[in-house]
DNA sequence: CGAATCGTTGACGTCCGTCAAACTACGTGG
DNA sequence: CCACGTAGTTTGACGGACGTCAACGATTCG
């Protein structure tokens, strides 16, 4: 809204710039001992500005800073393989972003402008820095794991929001067989341990279409499946159903 | 499968359990430093154990301990105000669960056994003894920063999974409305900075269902709406739109 | 003034949710 | 061991919500 050269000459320290911040009562930094932080406050004289479809950071960027929202508006979303797009959630003044990159040191989704807008950016670094160093790794690896939930959940979301039915369930197979490979057990028989209404249930779907669907996939002999014991026969097949066409095929912002 | 009665025998303190344990190689203790936590090994000392349908914890539960799968299988979920449930995710052993309630110091969603299964029990406060006393409430702030956005998608999972497009459209107008009023702006009156097209794919639906939604809305004279300038009229109205019948309405599992 | 982006409106078809009923597996008590 | 209840799963018939397609306004911008 009002230009960067007023911005600019507004702030002589980060002091100076938090004191003009509108969302100054809600803000990480306050929670920022300055003291213990001499290096923060002049990394953090300069926000950063962007105009509307400029992008944050995009998906597979270095995970450096987090940032917070000054002001205007942002939408965060996950692009697959195919190009598709879900928004998994859209964002203003005071939010945090960039948590999303703490885990594996990469940004899993992409953060957009919707308009003309500001962030604060907080080299993570820096923060690292005053948390002393035992047991820092640690608290890294519990931010990376509550970030790591949030950012599987927009994957399920992006399951819900775009897939049909079927593609739904073959994703959760998939899913299931990884973990079930990770874990040291076969990859492809298991034992499903919870009941179809919780499949269908976390899928969102009717119990009734998940029963269909396993017995649609095993007519196509993809899998074969009895009560909860569940063989998968052909993963390339179940790979295939995935990637059909799915709902909203309409591509859109190929910026 | 194996019974708690050899279990307990094998552990004679909590060095002897981890050695025993089969997720060691990927598990968060391994990262404590143990001369660091004298009190965190006693803690863990005995693995709590879970019969089918027994539940961790509740939503509302105070927030005491994280947790560590050692084996078996568990679902989550939450429960919204008509008592309905969104499973969000199922985990196997390894996963950490419980970081839902760092933030607010209650737990947000509710865990259930789906098998006989263990967990490892993590206080949280002996964890934080060993954050040193600076800056460990900021490392907390950002951990409950990024369980609270795991949480948000949790919420819109149960939007996309279990409610019609015209409660979801409401559900979201909502949302938008109390977040421009915790920012000091109008509830009632704003400015969607978002296009149609984003507000869909986010709701998972087509943009012509939305433009629809909205032509409908302000026939029952519940908004406002031209182009991007949104009034709400009638809140209540929307809120009873929100909790009109959805989809999947049949209940279970009300134990 | 075109071109592009965004939003609206109508007609049509289908995926999948709903309802109803039968079948199974499993546990429990007589 | 069998009768019985319950919870889980399957199957079929039906219909509605909503996605798809197509065409037309509205707005912005070079």
């Amino acid at each position: 809204m009002h230009s960067r050269r007023n911005s600019v000459e507004h702030i002589s320290t980060a002091r100076r710039s938090c004191d003009n911040c509108c969302t100054r009562k809600y803000c990480l930094v306050s929670r920022i001992d300055e003291r213990l932080t001499p290096g923060l406050s002049k990394a953090m004289r300069h926000p950063r500005i962007l105009a509307r479809g400029e992008r944050l950071f995009i998906q597979g960027d270095k995970f450096y800073s987090i940032y917070l929202v000054r002001s205007g508006t942002f939408k965060s979303y996950i692009i697959d393989d195919t190009g598709d797009r879900q928004i998994t959630g859209f964002h203003f003044a005071a939010d945090i972003l960039g948590l999303d990159g703490v885990q594996s040191g990469r940004h899993g989704l992409e953060i957009e402008a919707l308009e003309t807008s500001s962030v604060c950016v907080v080299p993570f670094c820096k923060l690292e820095q005053d948390f002393g160093q035992n047991q820092s790794g640690l608290y890294r690896y519990l931010i990376g794991a509550a970030s790591g939930a949030a950012y599987q959940q927009s994957y399920l979301l992006m399951l819900l929001g775009r897939l049909h039915a079927a593609q739904r369930l073959a994703s959760f197979l998939l899913d299931i067989s990884r973990k079930m490979g990770e874990r040291g057990g076969s990859e492809s028989e298991f034992h499903l341990t919870m009941p179809r209404y919780d499949i269908a249930n976390y899928l969102g779907m009717a119990v009734e279409t998940v029963s269909r669907l396993f017995k649609r996939f095993e007519k196509q002999n993809l899998i074969k499946v009895e009560r909860r014991h569940l063989k998968i026969i052909d993963r390339d097949g179940l790979l295939d159903t995935l990637s059909s066409d799915h709902r909203f095929s309409a591509l859109r912002n190929t910026a």
